[in-house]
DNA sequence: AATATTATTGCAATAGCTTGCATAAGCAAT
DNA sequence: ATTGCTTATGCAAGCTATTGCAATAATATT
């Protein structure tokens, strides 16, 4: 069982201050149920609260990566899309043809990383990376 | 031993035609000895040659891409780089605490493109990967 | 060599995202 | 509750990259 720990007290133990525009889109990205833009979360947000500009959406959403809160995934399209950080989930498989997207488990890229560590000694980050290519329905063109 | 093919064949026989700024871009790309910008070849090559548009550098990109001429990495910074394809290293270690970058064989990401194949029948496309994380030097901090 | 066809370019507008700076507001101490 | 310190926001400007469209230029045909 994990503590619900809540906003409030994530960020002010790290010095940051607790505002209506960092509650409003966290809770955008939390009750969406798909990968979310920013624009989008624009929208949302400024719908419930009229003090929101855009930029603040991506100062915060820079903030709540840094706290694991958020995760960014580059899914193609030209815009970064993002969701709650720490579901099962941690990789897509975009399909370049159909736009397919795929979830899959974060420990295909364990070996990889060992491997990384190991020959290079070097500490990759693999989370939420978007993988770009070809899905099996989509194979023979 | 590959055959050289000149930039005017390989367009030709795909419908494209030969242009001033095409031949000029490339040139500007295998003549830059490390990875370099958009805007870096913009000014490069229309000091070379007046008539040359951002918009076009940007358009000539992606068509070299295509022609798996030139390559496209994401090193951070903002900004897309390029580079001469076809090179020996494919892949590229980035160090987010110092900036260096490492460049890597293509093979490490051999592995993981089959699995998953065999788990998923999802042909990735792992080229010219630009990966973050921290390096050796910059291991404790 | 001139002409017709159609790919390509330049320009300007636009999209997504970032940043500098003055103002506003959260928090702690009184 | 008020004050003071410092973080956060809004605004506007700026950056990288993309796109629609009219004008231009490369190729094939005559």
């Amino acid at each position: 069982m994990k503590a619900e720990r809540s906003l409030a007290e994530i960020l002010r133990e790290r010095g940051y201050r607790l505002t209506p525009q960092r509650m409003i889109v966290l809770e955008a990205v939390e009750a969406s149920d798909h990968h979310i833009s920013a624009e989008e979360i624009h929208t949302k947000a400024h719908a419930r609260y009229p003090y929101m500009n855009i930029s603040t959406v991506y100062r915060t959403l820079e903030l709540l990566k840094e706290l694991d809160l958020v995760a960014e995934t580059d899914l193609g399209g030209g815009r970064l899309v993002y969701h709650p950080a720490g579901k099962a989930h941690h990789h897509h498989l975009v399909c370049r043809k159909c736009g397919k997207v795929q979830d899959i488990d974060r420990t295909v890229f364990e070996r990889l990383r060992d491997e990384l560590k190991d020959r290079y000694g070097f500490n990759a980050e693999f989370e939420h990376m978007g993988i770009f290519g070809t899905c099996e329905a989509c194979r023979g063109q």
